[in-house]
DNA sequence: GAAATTAACTTGTATATACAAGTTAATTTC
DNA sequence: GAAATTAACTTGTATATACAAGTTAATTTC
């Protein structure tokens, strides 16, 4: 976009030693470099470093210590979908893919919604499309999304194979997922579920529903997950 | 314990703000006094305040919004054991209660561990002990507990029964849990699990391991939950 | 009376600074 | 050379202040 686009201090700090951490260059047990010496990098101040370190930790990357630092945590084995990252798989030799099985498509909401809509969410409708991830070609996730269908021109016509939605919203839409909630089951595969995860229907899964708010106030995410974890447990940080 | 105990202002804030939101003075969609308001309250200056409302917000209580204030969230329906509050229940007139089927016994770690542990830990040895907890007296969650046998003194002579192990730990120890991390399965019930929960084997449900940081670098605390949420599901913010 | 504009609120981002409390390294003492 | 003490680091809590940006109420204009 031709608008000269701002980024905060703070979250360039954010975003610039998660990079560190995601690449190796800071590994478990490591420290990141002082709050003080943070200051000096960036020519700011303790409030500004001492908030990204805190979204760090918050997000599970770190932990501080007081008197001592902030160490790089135990980098995730399990599958990251509980918190706001999108879906992570852990590092090594794992991979994620993903292929979409339904395209987005604009439709007005299911009736008997899994969460309750506002009115301006009910009269936009919502795009919905399909996704399975799999972990080394073994399928994994299967994932319904419905999205508020405000603010999201040309949305339907992108290519989410493999990518990041939260990335795509980001870069073409400045839609940033902000917090959230989610619940979650313990059920048997149904037939359809089953048949896309190649497990038996007596096959106990994770089934989740969330409902992700953003910063535009009118347009929330909602996803409905099944997850076989008899291989790949779900981790989470808090 | 006679040494006066220091409560840092921001806590203050959070804990009286907390209790406000669960006695219900403050209903889901009610503005929290602004943070200009609070300041005048607590006498004291924006960067505290916006510390605690902050904390607020990631444990699911409030949201905040630009320019509008501190919106009160929406009480959880479901069964909160995945953040750092201990086990929650919605409100309304479910009720929910422990029993202790094992007592806190002092003993080693058991072999295979399912969390690596330090040689401090290791060393240290645990205390031991299991739950069973009910809602409307239908029994939902079994869980045992480990936790490192460090600087406890008469934990084991101490009743659990309807009690918060951790304001135990923070009343009577001084030990705050910080944070953590976990694990999460669908998995079916084994005979054992079965019959404490009420259910038949076949029956999937929610295997959670989880591991708590605490004030005391020595001290975690390590939880194995199996959970059924046919009735109740796992609910969370983030 | 409706629409546009302005004012007054709110939270968000940020600078500057000070002291408390925990950790580790350097120095001193014996 | 070991133990005790001190110094220099670290993060934690806090005050003070300013401006950006979002929301809502009040005022002005037509």
């Amino acid at each position: 976009m031709s608008k000269k686009e701002v980024v905060h201090l703070y979250k360039k700090v954010i975003e610039d030693l998660k990079s560190l951490i995601e690449k190796g260059e800071y590994k478990k047990g490591d420290l990141l470099p002082s709050e003080n010496d943070l200051c000096r990098s960036y020519d700011t101040t303790r409030v500004t470093i001492r908030q990204a370190l805190s979204a760090l930790a918050n997000m599970g990357y770190i932990t501080r210590k007081h008197g001592k630092g902030s160490i790089v945590s135990e980098p995730k084995t399990g599958l990251g979908i509980l918190s706001l990252s999108g879906v992570t798989v852990g590092v090594g030799d794992q991979k994620l893919t993903t292929s979409i099985l339904q395209k987005p498509t604009k439709q007005n909401w299911p009736d008997d919604f899994f969460y309750q809509l506002d009115e301006i969410e009910s009269d936009a409708g919502c795009i919905f499309f399909s996704r399975l991830r799999y972990i080394d070609n073994v399928p994994v996730l299967y994932e319904e999304t419905h999205i508020t269908n405000v603010d999201l021109p040309h949305f339907s016509s992108r290519s989410l194979e493999n990518r990041s939605l939260f990335k795509i919203l980001k870069d073409n839409y400045k839609i940033e997922v902000k917090e959230g909630e989610q619940k979650i089951w313990a059920i048997h595969a149904d037939k359809n579920i089953s048949a896309l995860l190649n497990i038996k229907t007596t096959h106990p899964i994770v089934h989740m529903k969330r409902r992700l708010q953003t910063n535009n106030k009118k347009l929330r995410i909602y996803s409905s997950l099944y997850c076989n974890t008899e291989e790949n447990f779900l981790q989470d940080s808090f």
